[in-house]
DNA sequence: CACTAAACGAGACGGTACGTCCCGTCTTGAA
DNA sequence: TTCAAGACGGGACGTACCGTCTCGTTTAGTG
């Protein structure tokens, strides 16, 4: 447990709320899973309630994206690159106890969510996979931009819906990425 | 308004989520708004807040799905059909009271409900236009099936994204559905 | 227990005063004496614990001289009026248990109330007594008004405090009414 | 402001209570008005709130004595004395702002408080006065221990409730204590 | 047309959580 | 060492909803 308080205030709520869901989430759990007396926790977080779900989530959501930096950071080549991000991606989607957890008890707020969240998730990654395809041999016609921008929607959904493929099986994603994801953007070796 | 009491409060309810989203719609709020009162209401939706909540979204959502249907059931063609659908579907999300409340109020709970709503309106989205793609002559090594979860991933991540493109613009979306994501899965003419 | 909820409550406030005092009697304890959630007191007295104890003190006041008057009622004449008013009044206060409770425990707040129960108590006694010394002999010179301020003066003051006279004693009563308190206002027989 | 933290504590609890009133004066706010950190106040006064108040009513009496005792020092002779003595006081009581603002905020406290504050009152009252009446002329029959018990009841009485006598009048007050008071008990000149 | 039964409005209630305030303890750092 | 400054656990306060329940009072439908 860390010593920081705001962490331990953080890391209790994101416990909680994959224990018992947003809605079910009391500050006093809250408080109780971080060692804290109520009052203490709302020297910390003065917005109360409100505030806490928000920032923890935010703090989440860093947090996932901080460590698929790391999972991803020393790949050899673009595709590879890919095929680590679509696996971690994947993987922690599937593993990930909060969002399981909201999924099975409150799956009425599910659709709503689709229109702000995926427009600024797919915009950081546009801009990463810009980043990152701006040394790589482009096809003819095709703009790193335009590019980027593509990749981005087809990652995108397929982390959040796998259809056909599995991508927990190494072969089925270098397949994906090679085969339908990177076919029509990069020159082929 | 009308008469059935469980459209008057699922109307009620929504109406509600759009006025004060999610956390701050309470019961007492729905009921006033449907003219009944607390107790007459519990009768209907015995489930209680949860419930009604829940509900109350899956109606908007099938209410949502029926008028695309509509908007969308006399065109010619299939790419008419796509073009008329994008763009109604991203002016309902982009006025729809509810959508924007949520967003505005709550986007802490935007990222969460990305990974099972997708999954299903991703679905659905594909066998409509698997259905629809039928009778189309596709490019060689193209399936239906292919091509269908293929546009299904494209058309929803730029319902809710357009990036670049101005969904609002018929020209730009009639652009966008036969330059981008038709152009690899039809025999051109 | 009676049924009035408003009787219930400040009967329960006057128990917790007796049991706890002043300063220690919480909300919740006087909702649980009165069997009543917190929330139904609150919606009965809005003005919170302040009002609870305001109140009902002064519901124990008035409690106490309706008791006091039924004492009283039937005496044959003023002075045997005056002694069992005596010695109802002394034993009253004696066995109060929640004047005693905050006698034991807060003797700090004493002082400064005498100072205005004082003067209304004062008043409410002269008026009384007032009222019945109209038909009594007055000696010469003595008017029922000012007799009846002396009287009220120093029979307070023995209630209060006793001195010598044991107001437990009925003949101790007669003697001090017959031989000191009355001696110099009504004629003597 | 006295240099002795002792005495500094009691001087801004008295302040304090005559600013908010007993039930809302706060332990912070003695430590703000005595300057003090409220830990430090605590290792003056280990008892905390409940010890706090206590001392500084008790504190604030004792003071009050006093200075009735110089005020009353030289008085030439018994009845002066007496006259000074009932104008101190209910000056004194009249002009104190704890006990005005406690009487202003908490009416409820007042009865109660009536019962053991009065006997040590009184006693002291009694003492005192049985002393000076030592060396006074009685008249034939009269005890100064009765003498005294009877000048402390009437002179407490009159102090907290004046009637209708004006105590601020001097002159009033003289003939009040020459016609009223020391009457049955002083032989004549 | 009267009569009953269901639906409803109104509102009291127990209970739970919220956010606030204060108390008394403890630690830390500066004089 | 002494004291200020302030963080903390604990607990009570007053408020807001929730879900349940019990009353009348309509409103239909039926004999």
């Amino acid at each position: 447990m860390p010593d920081d308080p705001r962490a331990r205030i953080m890391a209790a709520t994101v416990t909680c709320l994959g224990r018992y869901g947003i809605a079910k989430t009391t500050v006093d759990d809250v408080a109780r899973e971080a060692g804290l007396a109520r009052a203490t926790l709302y020297r910390h977080v003065p917005g109360g309630r409100e505030q806490l779900i928000s920032e923890a989530i935010t703090w989440e959501v860093g947090r996932f994206f901080t460590e698929l930096g790391h999972a991803v950071d020393d790949a050899p080549d673009f595709a590879t690159r890919l095929e680590r991000a679509l696996i971690y991606a994947h993987r922690a989607v599937d593993e990930h106890e909060v969002l399981q957890k909201v999924l099975e008890t409150e799956p009425e707020r599910l659709l709503p969510q689709l229109t702000e969240s995926a427009p600024i998730v797919l915009a950081l990654l546009r801009a990463y996979l810009e980043e990152h395809l701006a040394g790589e041999a482009l096809r003819p016609g095709v703009t790193a931009e335009r590019a980027a921008d593509w990749l981005a929607r087809m990652g995108l959904s397929f982390i959040i819906a796998e259809g056909s493929w599995d991508l927990r099986d190494p072969v089925a994603v270098r397949r994906l990425v090679r085969e339908q994801l990177l076919v029509g953007i990069l020159e082929q070796p």
